[in-house]
DNA sequence: AGCAAACGATACAGGTCTGTATCGATGAAC
DNA sequence: GTTCATCGATACAGACCTGTATCGTTTGCT
């Protein structure tokens, strides 16, 4: 292996780990196992096994809302179907046999301080898929984007929990026509503004399930 | 303190600990300290380790389903609307100052792999729970309780996990409205089909649903 | 009162953890 | 081919982990 390619292939392999076992779980001495390197290599690439966490957190990151965006951008062209195509994704995701839950969920959940680094590396990430949620409903012409956006986030976020246990593809489904049969209660307007007159009176239709 | 309430101050103190820190950062050093117990009375009462995760995950368990369906069956005794009122017992508990996420899902995350007694402990306490849903949803006639169960149990889910991250009641809230917002759709077979027309305002009340 | 079981306190065993120190080998650039 | 940072291998430090052993004290029960 290429001295190059070996922070790539420790964040790989801790992220794997992570991934199998958990955090704490996952110890140096198994890590550099599994990456054939040496402890001397893997601590001068990374001061500390939290900063290893925090990289490959953020590699991670990076990967998998590239890779979503990819996936949703190729799909379909149509905003609305591109919406409904991120839980296509999640269902790819979830049905890889390696899956055990979401990696950022089991950080979250072993690092629960508010004020941890790790905590906030896995906050961040949900607050950016958040936003990508939020301006695919904004190219969907949704009346109210952030709360489509909310929505659809909490019918991930329920369906990843639910098949972390149950360790099948079905939760996304439903998930997915949860959001078909939600959103389609949803005021919309048209893709062509100027035969519209205001959209004032349309929120009044989308106001029953929104109380706040 | 009564030698025999130790077990259960044992029990109470390690799901708080577990709570706060989670399973694999609590040592039983901390445990012990926090009780205020020799460590060989720690192990009088448990085997090791596991057996007491095991034993408190079985505690919490009963008590937090007995203490929802208590909630639950004093709010109101029309079935839907104790369907609703999961939601309102499940904002009360992640409003709690101390919530930092669902330690069953805590307990599955720590413990990936399938055959993991916790790992078990933790799905079986969801199945449990999933079940209460489809009870109430049979209750409340609807057509297909199994699926409005899944699709409750599912905003429950993911109203949590976003409340792990945020630590506000909002994503509580906002699982509601969806909730309610689902089930307007859904098919019920009348109890009473004479008798309908006049608690027919009982519906009308459900749409508190995001008042709290 | 007496007795057995459970308690607290503590030392300790054996393992694992993160992180460092040492040193010979390797490999890329010049 | 020489140089020098990086590599692998390994020993080690110091802390923490789970779990046990020992022993004097206390508690609950008869």
């Amino acid at each position: 292996m290429r001295r190059s390619e070996i922070r790539g292939h420790l964040l790989d392999t801790a992220l794997r780990l992570f991934n199998l076992h958990g955090y704490h779980a996952t110890g140096i001495d198994l890590l550099i196992a599994e990456a054939g390197v040496a402890k001397t290599t893997l601590y001068r690439h990374f001061e500390t096994k939290e900063d290893l966490i925090l990289a490959a957190l953020e590699r991670r990151d990076e990967e998998s809302r590239a890779e979503m965006r990819i996936f949703v951008e190729q799909r379909t062209n149509d905003p609305y179907e591109r919406l409904l195509a991120t839980f296509d994704f999640l269902e790819a995701s979830v049905r890889d046999k390696q899956f055990r839950g979401c990696i950022f969920m089991s950080a979250a959940g072993e690092h629960k301080e508010a004020v941890d680094p790790v905590f906030r590396a896995a906050s961040m990430h949900k607050r950016l898929v958040l936003a990508y949620f939020e301006e695919l409903a904004h190219a969907a012409r949704f009346a109210e984007p952030k709360r489509i956006a909310d929505a659809v986030n909490l019918l991930h976020e329920g369906a990843t929990a639910i098949a972390q246990m149950t360790r099948t593809g079905e939760p996304v489904r439903q998930s997915k026509r949860m959001a078909v049969s939600l959103l389609a209660q949803e005021v919309r307007s048209s893709s062509e503004p100027s035969a519209r007159t205001e959209s004032g009176e349309q929120r009044a239709t989308a106001s029953n399930a929104g109380g706040a």
